[in-house]
DNA sequence: ATTATTTATTGACACGTTTCAATGAATACG
DNA sequence: CGTATTCATTGAAACGTGTCAATAAATAAT
């Protein structure tokens, strides 16, 4: 139904190559035939066929987004970063929500390789190898998001979460905290499992016990189940470190329900300092990573590798975490002593 | 450099046409021949190229969705239903954030008409039936996101709007409140107009006194500037309606930055109901929309308008707005009579 | 055994572009 | 004036699929 490059041809009186000249290479046309072939264009209200031009040159200008949770706001400005960037350099963006499912995020590689996607933006979920070796050897370009690559065979644009761990674990410690529970993604989670290793890093050097809770998804309903969790043991913790700000969102929405004051009776610190960690009940303690940034930076690289003809260094950025603290923190010497389950209707 | 169906026809000794029936009708492909072509396609790991295919049948199976703000998590929601819906139906979304700026999204809109998308979800910043006109006039499906459509030449999904406005107001006239603030967009945004039409039949109707504050971009930077703003109003109103949660966010995080306590000081209702409404420094009350139904509704809509070869009735679906109250608003009468500004330090 | 019917496969063409060698027209040079 | 040189334009081929009339082979009906 869309006219076509041929109607303008015809209509202009000249030659397809000439359109597509003026479309292409409008210096090289003469200035007449330029005005007359442009006031066709616009007549026939034509717009060339991303398809056809596409299929011709073998390339795209779109790329892939596949982001676990779009509902989380840290993926939701990581995909503002990515969009942002992408746009800058006129690439369309496909966005693609995997649920942290490895099963989605194969299916919807499937779906971008036949799309012909240039390049990919995963952060990926559980196997990022698989996913990774699939896209490479479709040669498509690659780069992840909030994930160190190992072997430098692609861009990465990650935090150190190592560091993160420890930054959170070392505050509570600072503040005098001994009893820490510590709740985690499962051991898919390659984030997850790197901030264990700066928790138990610390955690040792300061003689800190810990309690770990591993949990498949994290959000703010299995963050409220944690806190079920945290209560009914034996030994109450002094405060509590989410891997993440929605779940330390759901822990804190049930430790105020149960009548647990924060951070009187319990310290909570968060992960992301997501947008709305300083307005939530108790402003939110919480270790900030450049999520726009980290969005943006990897859109750069993986457009930069998809253009560059030449040598591609494959990057690995890593940004640095930073300790946000809050209210949801104090000190042990602050916290009441007697813990009073009664005042539930305060 | 990826291998076509061409290269898969000549390895499994067959014509291109077998290979192509055997992507698209294999039911009519001898069992035989169905296995060794299959064989081969995943040998040579070929993936069918979309723009080929989609340049010979005219249609792609690809759908725009254009939202101001996707850091807003009323419209991730949106994002998440309108993705979900896609995805059942085996579509791919091209994610488009026009920052509320009508040229961008006039942009974005021509980047889709080049990408041959199928259809267009759009939630339109100002001028809506530019763009719809826009699209329209290149045969490309349109649903209105969250804007009902005038003249039913297309299919929209939105709230009761004018009900929303009327709703939030009645809930503070009903509280005793009678000197009311409405924070509000600019006549450009349909949805805020609609709501003011609500918020001024029952503010007459309960004579209450309404000062309009409107603002061209609504989010918690300009909340806190909005708050700035009532607080040096002569008369200070005893509560405030704010167009969106994310002002009133940022209405809440200024007032309470200032020493004006929620809802002691003056009540403070927000329009989404969004995730963290409940989780805030003070549980916000609001005005929810059902957002991911709105999404999903509106996708399923527009993908029913792409596929129906026949006769397509446009639908206008329009959900209705309910009232959540919570904390922060509360009845005149349980309001501190002095106003202590000392409390600060609290 | 011949004809009709069903079943499986073929191969050329079309989709809407870009590209590029070839052509023709106009200008510059000796 | 004849020959290079530049400038604009042309038209056909190619990109990787889907479609469809045509064909070939196998089976059923007479």
């Amino acid at each position: 139904m869309p006219s076509s490059l041929r109607d303008v041809a015809r209509k202009a009186k000249v030659s397809t190559g000439t359109v597509s000249n003026v479309l292409n290479r409008p210096e090289i046309v003469a200035p007449e035939t330029l005005a007359r072939v442009r006031k066709v264009i616009d007549e026939l209200k034509f717009v060339p066929n991303g398809f056809a031009r596409h299929l011709r040159s073998g390339q795209s200008r779109t790329i892939g987004l596949i982001i676990p949770d779009i509902t989380n706001p840290f993926y939701t400005e990581v995909a503002r970063g990515a969009e942002d960037a992408a746009n800058k350099h006129d690439y369309a963006v496909f966005l693609c929500i995997s649920d942290t499912d490895g099963a989605k995020e194969t299916s919807y590689i499937g779906v971008l390789l036949e799309q012909r996607v240039r390049g990919v933006l995963i952060a990926p979920t559980d196997d990022a190898h698989k996913s990774v070796e699939l896209l490479r050897s479709h040669h498509v370009g690659v780069a992840l998001l909030d994930h160190k690559s190992v072997g430098s065979q692609e861009c990465s644009v990650s935090v150190d979460h190592v560091r993160g761990g420890e930054i959170a674990i070392q505050h509570l410690a600072d503040l005098g905290h001994k009893e820490i529970v510590w709740i985690t993604g499962s051991e898919d989670y390659r984030q997850c499992v790197d901030r264990g290793i700066g928790v138990a890093n610390i955690a040792e050097r300061a003689g800190v016990e810990l309690t770990i809770i591993p949990l498949k998804i994290l959000n703010t309903s299995t963050g409220e189940e944690a806190a079920k969790k945290v209560m009914a043991l034996e030994k109450r913790p002094t405060a509590i470190f989410c891997a993440n700000d929605m779940l330390a969102f759901g822990v804190m929405r049930e430790l105020l329900r149960m009548g647990i004051k924060v951070p009187q009776d319990i310290s909570l610190i968060g992960y992301d300092d997501i947008y709305f960690a300083p307005t939530a009940a108790v402003p939110l303690s919480s270790i900030f990573q450049p999520a726009y940034q980290l969005g943006f930076t990897a859109a750069e690289l993986l457009i930069s590798e998809c253009e560059d003809t030449g040598e591609h260094q494959h990057k690995q950025i890593v940004f640095d975490p930073e300790l946000v603290a809050r209210s949801s923190t104090a000190h042990v010497s602050t916290m009441r002593t007697v813990r009073v389950m009664e005042d539930i209707s305060a």
